[in-house]
RNA sequence: GGCCCGUUGGUGAAGUGGUUAAACACACAUGCCUUUCACGCAUGCAUACAUGGGUUCAAAUCCCGUACGGGUCACCA
């Protein structure tokens, strides 16, 4: 089985594009087959520099290996359309030859009035095919007088064609709507259609899949693989994903790509985690798998015939899960990397706190919001906080007796902990009358982690001073 | 407009004629745990099978119509 992924080098991608290319790679490894990376840049405006580089990162961030592609062709190369332009020729004049296309000489202006034409009599516009039934001696003298020509493919007026499709089923289409479509632009540049075949059929791809958009043109192409009477592929067309709107995933409604999420914080395997299951789901329960599990469990077979919609709510519970089941190392190399709050704490300070969000974190960015309160120098006991203070009588005895349990202590986390442990039974209090106090007095904060961690982080400097300054006060 | 496809709760979805009085997951709510928040655990929630008709002893599941949504009709990919 031999797959491909075949996007256009915009430098940009959107999930619904890595869903389609984490089937097609998770398809072929299930068979142990190929997984081919073809550029499509037959519409040279679109082009931008770096963006095949960026594919393949891309890719290798999902944990895929490309077997052929531009930067490591195989046998079946080159793999990037504009390198193929003398074969797309060959093969549209070839079918000249065959008589199953011809030359078409028809100016802009003229397809234009024909359109108008047709939309006068509200019908869908169809080349009427007068190029085809030129004489050969108008054909030559046009050729050699230079005149501008595309090719077209002659395509049956009447009948119906048949798209065979492993999710939809057998789809019929009337041929009459059916253009003689174009196969090479006036430019030498094939159409994409034709150069999609071509391309198929000569790296010998077994298993195209695409979006459903494509699945009325694939009419188009069967009759161009029977015209060359060449294998059809097998088809796999699959709904798209929409944005969180319910509206079509674009780069210009401010939809994610996997880039924005990867520079974000989203783990790639929690991404490809999750939109493997958009328009999919495995026989078994499971949501949470890796790839190499994703190989085993996918069937193409299950892919949903409706769209469906993208949801970070969803996606980050994912990448909480994966972040949570991280080693402690892997976790603080890759949360530094989305740590950008400015701090002047040594490196284990730092860690010490990171470390007591892992399993707090949707994703990392979020870092700098968790952790934020901590970063600052605005220690103030905010009005909240005082009405706490002076809920219950007990309390200043509390803050009085942890500021003397810490001060002769050892700095750790046990220690401390101890501390707290030791007022409870010397003050008779426990729960929130115990903690609260010691919480708002040392960090100025209601909500935290771990309370003895929070003192500890601190520093006893800061601790002693603030326990100093309020029992005075 | 012609043609093609789709429609299970806020979201992803299971289910393809009969113990499904429609699973599971996210989200949401509540409770438990805990030292607060979070994590974790538990429970609940949601007027979920677009709609009308038909076939059948039996329909989310099959058929037809309707509505709604999407796609497609280029020398764009």
């Amino acid at each position: 089985m031999r797959t491909r992924f075949a996007p256009s080098p915009t430098g940009f991608m959107h999930i619904g594009n890595l869903r389609t290319a984490i089937f097609e790679y998770v398809l072929a490894k299930k068979d142990n087959g190929d997984f081919i990376l073809r550029i499509e840049d037959t519409d040279q405006a679109r082009k931008v520099e770096g963006a095949i580089e960026f594919i393949y990162k891309t890719l290798e961030l999902c944990g895929f290996k490309i077997d052929e592609g531009p930067l490591n062709p195989g046998k079946y190369g080159p793999y990037i359309q504009s390198e193929r332009l003398d074969l797309y020729k060959k093969y549209a004049l070839e079918l000249v030859e065959k008589g199953k296309a011809y030359y078409c000489f028809c100016t802009e202006e003229e397809l234009e009035e024909m359109r108008k034409k047709a939309s006068l009599r509200n019908k869908p516009f169809v080349y009427d095919g007068r190029c085809s039934k030129l004489s050969h001696e108008k054909i030559e003298e046009n050729l050699k007088n230079g005149v501008p020509y595309v090719i077209r493919q002659k395509m049956p007026k009447t009948g119906f064609t048949v798209v065979k499709d492993v999710i939809y089923g057998d789809i019929k289409i009337d041929n009459s709507i059916l253009d003689d479509q174009i196969l090479l632009k006036s430019d030498g540049f094939p159409t994409y259609n034709f150069a999609n075949v071509i391309d198929d059929h000569l790296m010998a791809i077994t298993h195209v899949i695409r979006g459903k958009e494509y699945l009325d043109q694939t009419a188009k192409y069967n009759l161009l693989y029977e015209a060359f009477e060449w294998e059809k592929p097998t088809y796999i067309h699959v709904a798209m994903v929409l944005g969180e709107d319910g509206n079509k995933l674009s780069k210009r409604n401010g939809d994610a790509s996997f880039m924005d999420l990867y520079e974000e914080g989203y783990l790639p395997e929690a991404i490809v985690n999750y939109l493997s299951l958009l328009g999919w789901s495995p026989a078994d329960n499971k949501e949470v798998f890796t790839i190499d599990e994703l190989i085993q469990k996918f069937d193409e077979k299950r892919i949903s015939k409706s769209s469906s919609q993208y949801d970070v709510k969803k996606l980050q519970w994912f990448n909480h899960q994966y972040i949570k089941e991280m080693e402690d190392s892997n976790y603080l190399t890759w949360v530094k990397r989305y740590f950008e709050t400015p701090t002047d704490k040594d490196e284990k300070w730092l860690d010490h706190l990171l470390l007591i969000y892992k399993n707090a974190l949707n994703y990392g960015k979020e870092i700098n919001d968790l952790v934020k309160d901590f970063l600052s120098d605005n220690y103030e006991i905010n009005a909240e906080c005082r009405e706490f203070l002076a809920s219950d009588e007990v309390i200043p005895s509390v803050i009085k007796t942890f500021r003397d349990e810490i001060t002769n202590i050892n700095w750790t986390v046990e220690d401390i902990s101890l501390a707290i442990n030791n007022v409870k039974e010397k003050v008779g209090v426990k729960g929130k009358l115990l903690f609260m106090p010691i919480r708002i007095v040392t960090t100025g904060i209601m909500h935290g982690p771990e309370l003895a961690d929070t003192i500890y982080l601190t520093g006893k400097d800061n601790v002693m001073e603030r326990l100093n300054n309020e029992i005075n006060k």
